[in-house]
DNA sequence: CAAAGAAAGTTTCTGTGTAAACAATTTGCC
DNA sequence: GGCAAATTGTTTACACAGAAACTTTCTTTG
């Protein structure tokens, strides 16, 4: 009995099997979200932002007065990292933390007037039409994307006006 | 002229507004990837496992004597990175590299048999239908989901056999 | 009202991942 | 053949993200 011989080395991507890796979405997710990261380097080169920045003050911007800890678990940043993110924003002027009467643990988040031009100027290369996914994606396709992979997530976002 | 009030402070997660930001697939991508990184770890607790390398172990399984970094590039893993991965494995005792005659740059990988028993211990763990992701999409929207994504990354992988 | 426990952030420590410089080898080209 | 340039992988330095312990404030309860 003889046994089946091993495949050649393969040398080019093109040649490398990938077998059921290929169908796992765990893997497919983690490719799809360094080619976002590639994509939104080579947008916002120049620009002193991060890619978690945008997100935090869009909703700050939106939620007048959240507490930290609501913004974090609304955004799945743990509260450790948020407080490094809220800090170096509050060193720049883009927001103010207020320790309010009520509970004077917690903190509220607002935004100045540089923070809403800030999260103005840069709104359509985020959230645009335009933006700088640079994707293959019809509109359709996009939307349904969006449509699964909250449902992946199995998390809920308040319907948006 | 008198200015639009704020809407109050939100006290809860359903009462976040998010815009168009949960429309956004970068967004979307960053939290349905936390969520398959929680699940990964209520799954593989105890198990001496991380993400990256039981993906790396399969494909030099399906295609012994890859070179180094076209493993790293089919992967989407930094050589730097795949550096440390390889050199852990190897002194696990899963792996073996070789300096080939014929290009003595390159390193090429094959698993050894203890390599080859922990893939095949893990398989179905990761690649079988009852897979860890604990998700509630159908099988069919499993399946479009994993081609949006693939149509997203605007990569090709050959097809599976 | 005092003490115990819970809640909200912060700090510290550790590991993972990326980027940039480096060493070794091979290829291309006079 | 020999030097310049490109390729392959490694090392080093650093930034980012997570876990756990800690501080302060609030709530509960005897």
């Amino acid at each position: 009995m003889t046994l089946a011989p091993d495949p050649p080395a393969p040398e080019t991507a093109a040649e490398v099997r990938l077998g059921g890796l290929a169908r796992s979405l765990g893997f497919l997710l983690r490719i799809a979200q360094v080619r976002n990261f590639e994509r939104f380097h080579a947008r916002f080169e120049g620009m002193d932002l991060r890619p978690g920045e945008f997100s935090v003050l869009w909703v700050i911007r939106l939620n007048p007065g959240i507490r930290q800890g609501l913004l974090a678990q609304t955004l799945s940043i743990k509260p450790a990292q948020m407080t490094k993110v809220i800090r170096r924003l509050e060193d720049q002027g883009k927001l103010v933390r207020t320790i309010p009467e009520g509970d004077r643990r917690s903190v509220r988040l607002d935004l100045t007037g540089a923070g809403r031009a800030f999260v103005e100027a840069r709104r359509d290369d985020f959230l645009g039409a335009d933006d700088y996914h640079g994707d293959d994606l019809t509109p359709e396709e996009s939307r349904e994307l969006a449509r699964l992979l909250l449902k992946y997530s199995g998390t809920h976002f308040r319907a948006t006006e």
